[in-house]
RNA sequence: GGAGAGGUGCCGGAGCGGUUGAACGGGCCGGUUUCGAAAACCGGUGUGGCCGCAAGGUCACCCAGGGUUCGAAUCCCUGCCUCUCCGCCA
C-alpha cells in the first residue's frame, strides 16, 4: 500500500511513476474520496466533541434542565450517526482503492513491456548443451524417477510424483539450502501454509491476484504461494525494536499456485506445477533505503552462493517494468541454465518492497522514544523444488543415461549416482 | 463436536455505566543523593486520524465488529484467540 500522504502531496509524480507499469492510474478519484472522508471526519469529530461536553453535564442537572441537556446531546448523537453512515462506505471504498494500487517501481527498474526487456546483469558458469542430452522428464522417466501420468489421473494437471533416488535428491538439496541459509544467520521457520485473508492481503497477494491462489471456501483460509506470506506476517501489527532489525528469517514450506492463465505454457515435466517446496529468505529491516539496497544484494548473493556450490550455470537479470510484479519496487531474477529447454529458466526471484507490505501489515519499529516507522521487507528464494531438480537432472546427466549427484549433496543423498 | 472460564497499557494486575487514557505494583527513561554503585526519593513513560507553521486543539483506541444508552473498558450480540473438562481422531 502506498502512503496516502505522498499521493496527496505529489499526485503527478506518483501517477507518472506508477504509469511506467503500463496501466493508466486514476489518482484523482482517490484524492476526491480522501477529501470527502476527511471532511466528514472533521464534522463527525466536532459533533461528538459537543455531545461529550453536554453529556458530562447531565449528572449535575435535574428536572427540565436535565431533560433539555439530554435532548441536545441526543441531537448531537444523531449528527454523529449521520456522518458515520456516510463515512463508512466511503472509507471502505478508499481502503479498497488503495489496496488495489501496485507499488511504485524504483527509478532503476528498466523500462519495458515484458520479460523481453529484462536486463542481464551477470552470468556465472559455462552452459552446456550436447546433442545426446535429454530433457528432465525424458531423463527422469527413463530412470523411473518421475511419474506424471499417474498423478494426472488422480490429482489433475501440473501435478507429479517424485520417486526413488529423486526423493532423496530433493530432500538433500532442500536440506543443503536450509543449512546454508541458517549458517548465514537466517533463522529457519516451518510455518503454516494455510493462512487468513489478512496475511494474504498484508503481503499484497490480495485483493488483486486472488485468482492465483487457492481459497478454502468452507473456512476462512488461503493456501500460500510462498512462505514469504506467513514469515512476513509473523509480526503484523507489532512495533519492533530498532536494535533487533534487520530480522533475517528462512522458511521451508509447501507452496501452492493455481497458475491461472498459464494453460498451455510450460506444460512439459515439472517446471511449472501447482504444488512445490521452497526454502525462502525473508528480511524485515529498517526504513533506510541504503541499508535495504545492501540487504537486497545480500539475499541475491546468498542464492548465487548455493547455485555456485551446486555448480549450476546461471545468470542474474533485472526485471523490466513490464515483468515486475505488483508488490515489489525492484526484482532480480536468477535464471538457471536448463539444457533440456536450451535456455536459462527462472529459479529465483529476489525483491525489495520498501514499506509497501508493512503499511498493509501495520508492521513498524521504533528506537527509544522516536516515532514508529514502517519496516522495509525483502525476500528471495534459496531453493525451490522441483524446479531446481529440472536444472540438476539436466545439467548432471551423463552420456550413459545416468545422473551424477553434485559433490556437495553426496553426503546428504548417500550416493554419487542416481538410477 | 459438547460444557465452562477468560482476553485491560512494556509486564503483572484493579476497575464492572458518568469527572478513567485508565488505580496499584514492577520495568524503562530523566533527576536528587553518592567517590562510584545499590537503596531511597522526585518527575516522566502509548498509538493513530483530523485541524494547525507551531504551541496546541479535537476525535478514536481497554481482542475485533455490531448493538443498548444522553453517556460504555464497564451492559447485550457475533466473531477470533487462550485456558480447563468431556467426546472424537491423527
Amino acid at each position: 500500500m502506498l502512503d496516502l500522504r505522498l499521493l496527496r502531496e505529489q499526485p503527478d509524480a506518483m501517477r507518472a511513476a506508477l504509469e511506467r507499469r503500463g496501466e493508466p492510474v486514476d489518482i484523482e478519484s482517490i484524492l476526491k474520496l480522501d477529501a470527502e472522508v476527511r471532511d466528514l471526519m472533521t464534522r463527525r469529530d466536532e459533533s461528538r466533541a459537543e455531545q461529550k461536553r453536554i453529556s458530562k453535564e447531565v449528572p449535575r442537572l435535574e428536572g427540565p434542565q436535565r431533560e433539555e441537556a439530554v435532548a441536545r446531546s441526543k441531537q448531537k448523537g444523531a449528527e454523529v450517526t449521520e456522518c458515520e453512515g456516510k463515512l463508512k462506505p466511503l472509507q471502505a471504498e478508499l481502503q479498497e482503492r488503495l489496496l488495489e494500487l501496485p507499488n511504485v517501481p524504483d527509478p532503476e527498474v528498466p523500462d519495458g513491456e515484458s520479460a523481453e526487456q529484462n536486463v542481464e546483469l551477470r552470468r556465472w558458469g559455462e552452459p552446456r548443451k550436447e546433442s545426446w542430452m535429454k530433457d528432465h522428464l525424458a531423463l527422469a522417466e527413463s530412470l523411473d524417477l518421475i511419474d506424471v501420468k499417474h498423478s494426472a489421473r488422480f490429482a489433475g494437471s501440473r501435478t507429479y510424483i517424485l520417486k526413488g533416488d529423486l526423493v532423496l535428491l530433493e530432500l538433500a538439496v532442500l536440506r543443503y539450502a536450509l543449512d546454508f541459509i541458517a549458517s548465514r544467520g537466517y533463522v529457519p521457520h516451518s510455518p503454516p501454509v494455510m493462512v487468513r485473508r489478512e496475511a494474504m492481503e498484508g503481503t499484497g497477494y490480495l485483493p488483486v491476484g486472488a485468482d492465483q491462489s487457492y481459497e478454502l471456501t468452507r473456512d476462512d483460509g488461503w493456501l500460500v504461494g510462498t512462505s514469504e506470506v506467513p514469515l512476513t506476517a509473523i509480526h503484523a501489527g507489532e512495533t519492533l525494536k530498532e536494535e533487533d532489525l534487520p530480522l533475517r528469517y528462512a522458511g521451508i514450506s509447501a507452496c501452492w499456485r493455481r497458475e491461472a492463465g498459464t494453460h498451455g505454457k510450460d506444460t512439459h515435466g515439472v517446471y511449472r506445477v501447482h504444488q512445490f517446496t521452497k526454502v525462502e529468505q525473508v528480511v524485515i529491516g529498517r526504513n533506510d533505503r541504503d541499508e535495504t539496497l545492501k540487504l537486497h544484494e545480500e539475499i541475491v548473493r546468498n542464492a548465487e552462493h548455493v547455485l555456485q556450490a551446486l555448480k549450476l550455470p546461471y545468470r542474474v537479470v533485472s526485471l523490466s517494468t513490464g515483468d515486475l510484479g505488483r508488490q515489489p519496487a525492484y526484482t532480480y531474477d536468477i535464471e538457471t541454465w536448463m539444457p533440456g529447454r536450451g535456455v536459462y529458466g527462472e529459479t529465483h526471484s529476489a525483491s525489495r518492497y520498501y514499506d509497501f507490505q508493512t503499511r498493509r501489515l501495520n508492521l513498524r519499529y521504533k528506537q527509544g522514544s522516536q516515532k514508529p516507522q514502517f519496516c522495509h521487507t525483502l525476500n528471495n528464494t534459496v531453493i525451490a523444488s522441483p524446479r531446481i531438480l529440472v536444472a540438476l537432472l539436466e545439467n548432471y546427466q551423463r552420456e550413459d543415461g545416468t545422473v551424477a549427484v553434485p559433490d556437495v549433496l553426496v553426503p546428504l543423498v548417500g550416493k554419487e549416482v542416481l538410477g
